[in-house]
DNA sequence: TACATACAC
DNA sequence: CATGGTGTATGTA
């Protein structure tokens, strides 16, 4: 590894997340667009921080390889013992009786540009900023122009190509439209993001006799009516493998993987360990350096080094990725953990303006919670300097705040004690929220939220998905050893009964939607869609920087198909059973009122949110906690609760 | 608890 | 000119 040519071809040396190969970039001239990152950036205060960051890589790859070495041929016979009991006992939970299917949008913010503006077509096309672009249309990728890629970069890579800025209210209605397909295959469908869903349609293929081939066409063929974009589909028993699949045939293709032992081992063999979700950037270059691993073939080879390198649950998560195992479960929602609010601009070492900064960060980070009734008693600091390096400080307090001012009043005692520093961003995070039952109020609130939940995660609503299952992600953290994260473990865990949910497991899959991202794919990523805020966001916050979605595109709520298959509301996706007569009528007309509210005060929604700390159902995203403010009114009688499985809260 | 990392999207 | 934002998990001290 060592310097490797640095002197003739120095590009080769520099590695950036947006240099991998992903869909449509097959006829790339890899050689240029490496040349040409490596000449926009050489120099940079972002360049120079990459290259500290490789060098500490690096001496964590001769550690490691150090720490090999040493190894004795007894010790590696002991590590091999140990890595073939976790073989055998991770083999011994194979679960093929599901069937699941991944959806990806292709290029999903910039399809949904180009089919808002058809003069787009046929043009290279990047959706975001000269700073960062989150999605590039295929024509673009022709020319090596990727998601997480700044737009000035890409515009010396492709100089044709066209910028649109990020409208996410747009993507939000249209992602709404998947979703409304996705929900008649299976109404607990996981959404990770915008334009990303798994499905468990094992029902489906054996209630209507046909094959998941036949299903991933008809999904994809109705996606395709009904909205006028393409998806990609990938078919497997577990999550981990259907992610990996629906790349496969991208874009506007599918890949079905039998459930069969055979099949997914001939699979999932020579795959390159970066194609699975959790194995990111590092993961992959560590592997490789220090013990040759390229594929999950070599990954189960080299298993009793991975026991000499790795903690149990990074173990258990390569091993359970070689063999193509993943969680087979529809995971129980979760409650959030954090929330935060950063923002990046150019750098200055002026104390006013950073603290006018903090200021402002205070003010939304409030706000936030304040939509979802959220009081939290451990604040961090986040800073990243002028050179890119990046530090947290934290403080937690023995009461629990939600105010700006609380917060403003800690985070100023944070930052200066760093000053004087220049910076490029400041953030803050709240965390560990009081458990309470209830908050702000209505007791039932939470109740409900689970309830929401259910659904599917997403999408809606009030849910949060997010978390509990499993799936992909998380990811495992390296460093010696990055846990597992999906389904391995999860196995254990979704046996367990759902019903008192563990929580436990957490995230993974399901998370996705907060970001509101979408992006994807190919190999590691596609689009990026960044953004952030959760959807609910979008809605609510939304406030200030869209002018309501609603106004402009009907959403879901427009059409008003409250409820679907009779129990489900078509608007936050709460389910109320059909015997809940009152507390529908109730549902309903705390959407209606919501609505007229909001057009009522269109322009004044900060204020709005503000004053009612309910949020309104909608949002999606949110992950879960008390998002639940939501229900509306209705909360009154309803001992709804029973209905859900509570969980705990943390 | 505090902080740094990795990863996803 | 110019390299994002939100959230989760883990290791280590």
């Amino acid at each position: 590894m060592g310097t490797t040519s640095d002197g003739d071809r120095p590009w080769e040396s520099y590695h950036t997340v947006y240099t991998n190969a992903k869909a449509g970039m097959d006829g790339v001239d890899k050689e240029r667009v490496q040349r040409v990152i490596y000449e926009m950036s050489k120099g940079s205060k972002y360049f120079e921080n990459e290259q500290r960051k490789e060098a500490f890589l690096k001496q964590r790859i001769e550690r490691m390889h150090a720490q090999c070495a040493k190894l004795t041929t007894n010790d590696i016979a002991h590590f091999q013992m140990i890595a073939d009991k976790r073989i055998l006992e991770s083999e011994a939970a194979r679960d093929l009786s599901k069937i699941w299917l991944h959806s990806d949008m292709d290029a999903f913010y910039a399809a949904v540009e180009m089919l808002d503006n058809p003069s787009l077509k046929g043009k290279p096309l990047a959706v975001g900023s000269m700073s960062m672009i989150c999605t590039a249309n295929y024509e673009a990728r022709k020319f090596g122009v990727r998601a997480a890629m700044p737009g000035f970069i890409a515009r010396k890579l492709c100089p044709n190509l066209v910028f649109v800025p990020t409208n996410f209210d747009k993507y939000m209605y249209y992602s709404e439209m998947t979703r409304k397909v996705f929900r008649r295959y299976d109404p607990y469908f996981i959404a990770t993001s915008l334009d990303e869903a798994y499905l468990n349609i094992t029902d489906v293929c054996k209630e209507r006799g046909v094959s998941s081939q036949e299903v991933a066409e008809e999904l994809r063929n109705a996606i395709f009516e009904e909205t006028s974009l393409t998806c990609s589909a990938g078919v497997a028993p577990n999550r981990l493998l259907a992610k990996v699949c629906s790349d496969i045939n991208k874009p506007n293709g599918q890949f079905i993987l039998p459930n069969e032992r055979k099949a997914i081992m001939a699979f999932i063999s020579s795959l390159p360990i970066r194609k699975i979700g959790g194995i990111g950037k590092v993961t992959e270059h560590i592997l490789r350096d220090v013990l040759g691993i390229n594929t999950c073939e070599e990954m189960l080879k080299k298993s009793a080094y991975l026991c000499a390198l790795f903690s149990p649950c990074s173990i258990d998560f390569f091993i359970s990725a070689a063999l193509g195992l993943g969680s087979t479960d529809t995971p129980q929602f979760s409650l959030r953990k954090s929330m935060s609010s950063e923002r990046t601009f150019s750098g200055t070492e002026d104390q006013s303006l950073l603290y006018q900064k903090l200021d402002e960060i205070a003010d939304s980070l409030s706000n936030d919670m304040q939509i979802e009734s959220l009081f939290g008693r451990t604040l961090t600091l986040k800073l990243k300097t002028a050179s890119f390096e990046v530090r947290t400080r934290a403080l937690s307090l023995q009461k629990y705040i939600q105010s700006k001012e609380d917060i403003l009043s800690h985070a100023t005692r944070l930052l200066k004690a760093e000053l004087p520093l220049s910076l490029r961003l400041i953030g803050l995070r709240m965390s560990h929220f009081r458990d309470d039952k209830h908050g702000s109020g209505d007791p039932m609130q939470k109740t409900i939220t689970s309830f929401i939940f259910s659904g599917d995660a997403s999408e809606n609503v009030l849910c949060d998905n997010h978390s509990a299952g499993t799936d992909t992600s998380d990811d495992p953290l390296i460093g010696n050893d990055l846990c597992f994260q999906d389904d391995q473990n999860v196995p254990s865990l979704g046996s367990r009964h759902p019903e008192l949910v563990d929580e436990q497991c957490f995230n993974n899959d399901v998370d996705g939607w907060k970001k509101i991202d979408g992006f994807k794919s190919s190999a590691k990523t596609d689009e990026m869609e960044m953004y952030s805020r959760t959807e609910s966001n979008v809605e609510v916050n939304e406030t200030g920087k869209f002018p309501d979605n609603r106004a402009v595109y009907p959403s879901t709520r427009e059409g008003l198909a409250f409820w679907i298959d009779d129990y489900i509301c078509s608007l936050c996706g709460c389910e109320l059973p059909p015997s809940f007569i009152e507390e529908r009528q109730e549902h309903s007309d705390y959407h209606l009122a919501e609505m007229l509210q909001k057009e009522e005060s269109t322009n004044n929604l900060s204020k709005l949110m503000q004053e009612r700390p309910i949020d309104k159902g909608s949002s999606a995203t949110g992950t879960s906690r008390k998002r639940q403010k939501s229900s509306p009114k209705g909360s009154k009688h309803i001992p709804i609760d029973f209905f859900f499985k509570r969980n705990k809260e943390v």
